[in-house]
DNA sequence: AATAACTTGCACGGTACTGTGCAAGTTATT
DNA sequence: AATAACTTGCACAGTACCGTGCAAGTTATT
């Protein structure tokens, strides 16, 4: 049962501990998107019991996870506008990167189950824009034309859900990280290796953010 | 139970079912790895019960069914060998395209539950392939050099699923298929669309077997 | 220190699935 | 036509999970 419409004040341990089972999900959910809610509780340092103290029940757990998720995607996501095709998808793929954590959860559950509907919406979004950017960037000549469009944004799709996957797998600095995404997805629409890495040298939007001079990189493993 | 030792002869319908139990739950168990028997036996015209006529349980069920398929992967696999090393990973990439439901039945299975074993030892063989031409890609100069070889291993092998996948979702010829997957496979390691495409037309081996004059072609979807 | 806000443990009923026994059927084989 | 080889349905025990009620605790807040 939640709780009875609070008197007082609600505890601030409580919201620490919502917070705790959210992230809890994050991790044992994404390994296993049918595992228990004792699991997600022991991984939260609670017990099961207390999971319904917080949350109706396990969907709503779960919805709770990736609308939060979607949310930050989609806001992320909405900056996210050039002009050029092959830029904008570059410019995506980097955005995506940045927010592994909330895709991974959304690509894991989206599959199955009957949370299509909070999924799609987001990441429908998303196909949106990336099939937008192949349309234009197929008929401005700066993208692969040996593939229906619809495929390879698909397959863009996917690929960059493999670069994420991997990613988590195989430890990556922030930087080599971001440079993957986008090295990949622009080489799924074409481009050769070293066209690809010279595309992105020269645009400076797509360029690591030198901002402050303390970088925090973390490993060297390419 | 399985049937008491047969002291005639066991029926032929009887095999015809196990092959059905298994074509159903390579159908059942790929669309979700956690599917009940009752589904499966189902999808196969037969009755829960009479599953545990063919098998012991759950498990051998599923093991009978990846092990088969990781013969047939791996026996198609022996015959590649080719010293190019582009050439040899675009012939590994066509061959999986062959064997595709096995493959993603593989797939699927390997991740969880108790089966590692039993995929481990074929998949890893494939891993093993894929790795090595990309070793010697990379060193002669034909493949990207801008990510470590193992990495780069795992994005193709990756890569190559999720094309397979698709291919599946949004059905294509089977020519259209292979030649799909390879172009993937070399865009993965480098090379540029177009470069990919003269790559393919200028190797025989490569070219799609223009052998009997009724060629079986069904879509036209790219 | 008092009290409301929480957590916990246990017990319970409900669901969904597995694996098994058995009796009553069908159907391929001889 | 006889018989063994199978299939089926039902009933049952076993497991693993969900969601809930409640009583007894702990802990933040006032």
């Amino acid at each position: 049962m939640t709780f009875p419409s609070p008197a007082r004040a609600p505890r601030r341990d409580a919201t620490e501990n919502r917070e705790a089972l959210l992230a809890a999900a994050r991790i044992v959910f994404n390994r296993d998107p049918g595992a228990s809610l004792e699991a997600v509780a022991t991984e939260a340092g609670l017990s099961r019991r207390s999971v319904y103290g917080h949350f109706a029940n396990r969907d709503e757990l779960l919805r709770e996870l990736v609308t939060a998720g979607a949310r930050r995607v989609a806001t992320s996501l909405e900056s996210v506008t050039h002009p050029d095709p092959l830029t904008r998808l570059a410019l995506i793929a980097s955005t995506l990167w940045r927010e592994v954590e909330s895709v991974r959860v959304m690509a894991v559950v989206a599959v199955r189950g009957p949370l299509a509907s909070h999924t799609a919406g987001t990441l429908g979004a998303i196909r949106r824009d990336v099939r937008d950017a192949i349309v234009h960037g197929q008929a401005n000549g700066s993208m692969r034309q040996d593939l229906a469009s619809d495929r390879l944004a698909r397959l863009v799709e996917d690929t960059a859900l493999v670069v994420l996957e991997d990613a988590t797998r195989h430890p990556l600095t922030a930087r080599e990280g971001d440079r993957l995404t986008m090295l990949m997805a622009l080489g799924v629409v074409g481009l050769g290796w070293r066209e690809a890495g010279t595309f992105i040298a020269s645009r400076p939007e797509l360029a690591w953010p030198a901002t402050h001079p303390d970088q925090t990189d973390e490993q060297d493993d390419n």
